[in-house]
This record gives structure tokens, sequence and C-alpha cells, in this order.
RNA sequence: GGGAAGGUUCCAGAGCGGUCAAAUGGGACGGACUGUAAAUCCGUUGCUUCGGCUUCGCAGGUUCGAAUCCUGCCCCUCCCA
């Protein structure tokens, strides 16, 4: 048996990753290796950043010697947590699903030791449990031991009510689905704890009364609180949408300055929240970072943690790499120093377009180039772009660009593109082909 | 169905026969400052071969000339039935 090697529960409330606990809890993982569990939502192919909480808990529950299981809720998703949600939600289709939990499942294998002895991690797709289960056999060993007003009481339930929108019969039973997860997971698996976020208190409760009625047993229940930002918008979106593990829709470099961009008050929690950097080098962190907050040691920090542990070190030194030219001072020479494969690395984010070479020295001003020559991506039109120029909005290849005349001698990168910058972060890099 | 008011450039909202590509505010985008922040200040905000060209709900008309006047149509707001 692995050993108990943290307090998990000191672990977490210190790092500000504990909302609500249910009595014995913490008796219960220091007296032996405990299984637990967290439910993800198959609602996309991939996990974003507002998972990122859920496997941070995964990981330190293993980290601090005990199992971790990760549910992927294929029936559930079927049905649709009404959990502080003001409408009813759209069923996903079958298909769907079953692509989303193959992608989920993916990127929770990178967090996970999956062999490490007793307290391996473990993937589950509830569908496999569910998909046999008849409604007879799910009224009769479910239903039976729950009343409804025990589940109308839920916070969730109650609101729906009240607000008069109404709940249909498939949401309202969809505690009910979760709670047998748990008790599902607690006869095969010995799993005696469910950690989730503070918006799954009553689901997660309602799966300790089930155990309870059912098999006399105990079992508990944690929740961690869901992450805000201190200017009260949503954590996790950005102008362009949500930040997502997957690369394919949120390059390394946007991972990256995602967290880079982290206001400071925000960096603070966060960095408790998503690093697994010790609490002493955390309180001295924050101590240099209010000594000179302009020099955002932390948000530099936090943004390294994160990036290196989702898409490992190489993304991050490109993407490091990448906000240094394009944020820095005084790059050019560096810039002109990258070879062909790290430079399309370091743009692969920025928008791109193609010009022919004939093209190009056909063009006796740089508006044609900054307009046309982009396929009107960075302006719309050749009018603007000359304002532009002439407010000293423009560099190329990232020198500040003075006259409005094309230079004959315009220097292309590798010989063949061009780093087009309209103020401070619109690019365009214009291949001549 | 009767009556009133109105539809203006991304939005709000002036303009009411030439000096109107159209005030002002917001937003957006740039610049300075800064921490790739906030605040502040400044500039730009229809297209252009820089001659002009196309815009003010839509279609016609009056006029040397219309966003501004007239006719019809469409749409919206308010009041009465």
């Amino acid at each position: 048996m692995a050993d108990i090697k943290t307090n998990l529960i000191e672990e977490l409330q210190w790092r500000g990753m504990l909302h609500d606990i249910m009595p014995g809890t913490e008796d219960q993982l220091n007296k032996e290796m405990t299984t637990a569990y967290v439910g993800f939502d198959p609602t996309a192919d991939s996990l974003h950043i507002g998972h990122m909480v859920s496997v941070m808990l995964l990981r330190h529950l293993q980290k601090a010697g005990h199992k971790p299981l990760a549910i992927v809720g294929g029936a559930t998703g079927m049905i649709g947590d009404p959990s502080f949600k003001a409408a009813e939600r759209q069923l996903l289709d079958d298909d769907s699903i079953q692509k989303n939990i193959a992608g989920m499942k993916g990127q929770l294998e990178k967090f996970l030791d999956f062999d490490c002895g007793d307290n391996s991690a473990e993937i589950l797709n509830n569908y496999d449990w569910f998909k046999e289960f008849s409604f007879i056999d799910f009224a009769r060993e479910a239903g039976k031991h729950l009343t409804v007003n025990y589940m109308m009481s839920k916070e969730s339930v109650k609101k729906r009510l009240a607000d008069g929108s109404g709940i249909s019969f498939t949401e309202f039973t969809y505690q009910l689905l979760q709670g047998w997860d748990f008790y599902h997971l607690y006869k095969e698996k010995n799993c005696r704890l469910q950690f989730g976020g503070s918006d799954q208190w009553g689901n997660i409760v309602t799966g300790t009364e089930l155990i309870r009625r059912k098999a006399q047993g105990t079992a508990y229940a944690a929740t961690c609180p869901l992450i805000t930002k201190a200017d009260g918008t949503k954590f996790g979106k950005t102008e362009s949408g949500a930040v997502w593990l997957d690369p394919e829709k949120t390059s390394p470099y946007q991972f990256y300055q995602f967290w880079l961009n982290v206001g400071d008050d925000d960096a603070k929690k966060y960095i408790k929240i998503f690093t697994f950097i010790e609490k002493e080098e955390i309180d001295q962190l924050i101590a240099e970072h209010d000594e000179a907050p302009h020099t955002r040691i932390l948000q530099k920090r936090l943004a390294e943690e994160v990036t290196r542990a989702v898409h490992g070190q190489k993304e991050l030194d490109t993407a490091i790499a990448a906000s240094n030219i394009l944020f820095g001072k005084n790059v050019t020479d560096q810039l002109k120093s990258l070879d062909e494969r790290t430079l399309l690395q370091v743009f692969e984010g920025v928008t791109q377009s193609e010009i022919t070479k004939a093209d190009l020295e056909g063009m006796a001003e740089i508006a044609d180039l900054l307009s046309a020559g982009t396929d009107n991506q960075l302006f719309s039109s050749k009018g603007e772009a000359k304002r532009m120029i002439k407010g000293g909005g423009i560099s190329i290849n990232k020198a500040k660009l003075q006259g409005s005349e094309l230079p004959k001698d315009l220097e292309l990168l590798q010989d063949k593109y061009i780093l087009a910058q309209k103020g401070k972060k619109n690019y365009c890099l214009i291949k001549v082909v």
C-alpha cells in the first residue's frame, strides 16, 4: 500500500482549493490510502482551463499518496447537469460524446500516473456501467432510496422551480445518476471520496446519501471554490473564447500569454491553485512581486509552470521566444537570426498571407502591402493603412516604419517572409512566393 | 382602423436646401506614458489611381444644387380604438 505522504486537506486549504468538506473526510484521508474521484462532463473534445482545477485536485490526491479516478461522464453527459444553469441544456448526440470522451481521456493521461503501484490513476467512463442498466432496474435500485422531497431540496433544482423556468424530468434525474456513479465506484473500486467544484456539492452529497442508505457505508465529499477573477468577469475566457488545453484549439503561445496576462491579485491566487510550487517559495514570490509588481514575477512563473505542465518544455521555450520577439524592443536582429522552422513556430498563431514576388515588386507604397498584400487582414482599405502609417503605428520586421515608400532593398526574413505589424499586438506574416 | 413622432456613417445622437463625408459623445484602432496593466493625454475612425467617387430606410420627383423639400413604398416607436 502506498504511503500517505502529506496531509492533503491541509495542503488544499492553504492553496485556497477547499470550499466545503464533509466532516470526517480529513481523518479518512490521513488514516489510509483513499480512492477518490472527480467527474468530467464531456461537453467538448478537449479540456479547457476551467477543468484544470479538477485535474490539479486529482494530481494533489495522487501526490499525497491516494488513488485518483477520473470519471468521464459518457452517460451523465447525455443527460445534462442542471446545476446553476439557467436553462435546460441541449442534449449532445452519441457521436460527439464519444469523440469528446476520447479527446478528454487523451489529455487526462498526461497529468496522472497510471503506473505507480497501488495508487495508480484510472480513467473510467460511466457509460460502461449505465449502458446495461435498464430503467426499471434504475428506478428500483437507485430511485427507491431517495425521496423526491430530498432531491427537490437541492439548490440546483429549487432555483429552477423558483424562477419558473422549470426543469425536465431528465435533468431532475441527473443528481441520482451522479449519485449512482459514486455508489457504483464505492462498491467496485472502494472509492470513498468525491471531489468537485462547489457547484457539485449537492450532487456529491446525493451520492454519499445513496451510499449510506443503500450500502450502509460512509463516503465523503469535498469541493473546491469556483475560480473567479478579481474584476468579476468569468475565468478562463479571452476575447476569442475559452482557453483550451488542445494545442490545435489554443496554441501553446496563446496559452502562455493567457497566464502571463493574469491580473496581480489573480496571479497570487492562481499560482497556488495551478502549480505545485511549495508554500515557502510562493510566499517569497509574492513578497518579491509586491516589491516590484511591474516585473511580474508571479505571472511569468505561473505561465511558465502551467505551460510546461500542459504542453512540455519545448513548447514553453517557443512560447517564451515568441513572446520576447512579439513584445520585446530592439529585436530586429533576433528576428532575423531565427531559422525558418522557429520563425514559423513563433508566428503560428499570427495571421498569414501570401503575395507573389511580382506583385511585391509592383508595389510602390507600403500601404499597398499592408492592405491588399495581407488580403486585407491587417487593413481593410488602403486609406486606413495610410492613416496608420502617418500616425506611426506600423512596424516592418519589428522596425518602426519611417516613410511611406516601399524600400527597394526591403530585407526578407529567410528570403521569403515579411513581418508586418500594426500597433503592439497585431501582426501579419506575409510570405513572398 | 384613427392620430403623433421617427428611420443619419460601428452605436447613441445632431443636422432640416448649398460652407456636409456630415457636429458631439461612446466604442474601436493607433501614438505617448506604463508592467504586453489601469488611469491619463494626443491622433485616426466611408472608398480612392488623391482628379474624384459612393453614402444619411427604399424607389421616384422638384431644384443649378437635397441627408435636408414633394410623392409612393417598407420598417419602427408612442397615443387612441
